[in-house]
DNA sequence: GTATTTGCAAAAGCTTTGCTGCAAC
DNA sequence: GTTGCAGCAAAGCTTTTGCAAATAC
């Protein structure tokens, strides 16, 4: 590439917590053990491990409820659902969203997921802005391939 | 922007029948129908509005023979899978391959899709496969938002 | 007390699969 | 004649929805 840049660690995930305080919206007993295990998880969770990992904590959430209260997070812009270019059937995962945009990397050969930011995308997100005319809401950059390992 | 550039135009599809001469694949009857309707599209395609206009030109075309076209095209890597950040429920969308990637802008406003082709796309693909040693085989660039027209 | 959310079960939407017979060479 | 593909129908998987009961304030 012509201009050598680091590739900076991934900005913080927003604190669920504090951005639904802030915005005067109240949780209930389920939403708020969801909450809380979204805002810890160590990986892209899809609905049904979230729904497990929540029942550990509180066995009556019904997978209804997870669903409905993913679909409040995604629509307040406080997770972002991803696709992971389908690596494991048609289901989605989400994640915390953050103030920078990152990308993500799905291994074929071994399901390995890597996240990676760069100002690239950043800037590349605010060329087709301004090219385009469009007020981009959210965005979703997945490449799919053969990771470092596997590549061998 | 710091470097300002023209938007190319997008690279040309592939012509699928060419490529599957060249690597030596021949296609039944259903199947050319199938991809001469997929090579001609005007718009971006889902398996059911592609066996619709292929039942058009053979009646006896069933959907699963659709998808297990799309299939083998999607293996071959001569055509690409879209989500079109799930406008419309959970279905995908189907486009003949190019030489270029591009980028999909999803308008949530009137459901309008648009594409653009920049130098900068592939000059991120290839940043990133430089600094996470990943070979990238397919990529997928998807933003939501409003268009020029929904933002008035 | 009123408004919202929940659990449950059923439905919906999209895609895949098993199997038998037909088509391609 | 062998090999693989097509049609059909059923199943599969993920997500959404209607509704009565429970919860939140």
């Amino acid at each position: 590439m012509s201009v050598s840049e680091a590739a900076p660690k991934l900005a913080e995930r927003y604190d669920l917590y504090a951005e639904l305080a802030r915005r005067g919206i109240r949780l209930t007993r389920q939403r708020r053990v969801l909450v809380e295990t979204i805002q810890n998880a160590s990986r892209h969770l899809d609905a049904e491990s979230l729904w497990r990992q929540a029942r550990a904590r509180d066995a009556s959430i019904n997978l209804a409820t997870v669903y409905r209260t993913l679909g409040m997070l995604k629509k307040l812009g406080l997770v972002d659902e991803l696709d992971l270019m389908h690596l494991e059937g048609e289901k989605h995962y989400y994640e915390v969203s953050r103030a920078r945009a990152h990308l993500h990397l799905a291994c074929f050969g071994c399901g390995r997921i890597e996240e990676y930011q760069t100002e690239a995308f950043e800037r590349l997100r605010q060329q087709v802005e301004e090219a385009c005319g469009f007020a981009i809401q959210t965005g979703r950059l997945e490449f799919g391939g053969r990771c470092r390992h596997c590549r061998a």
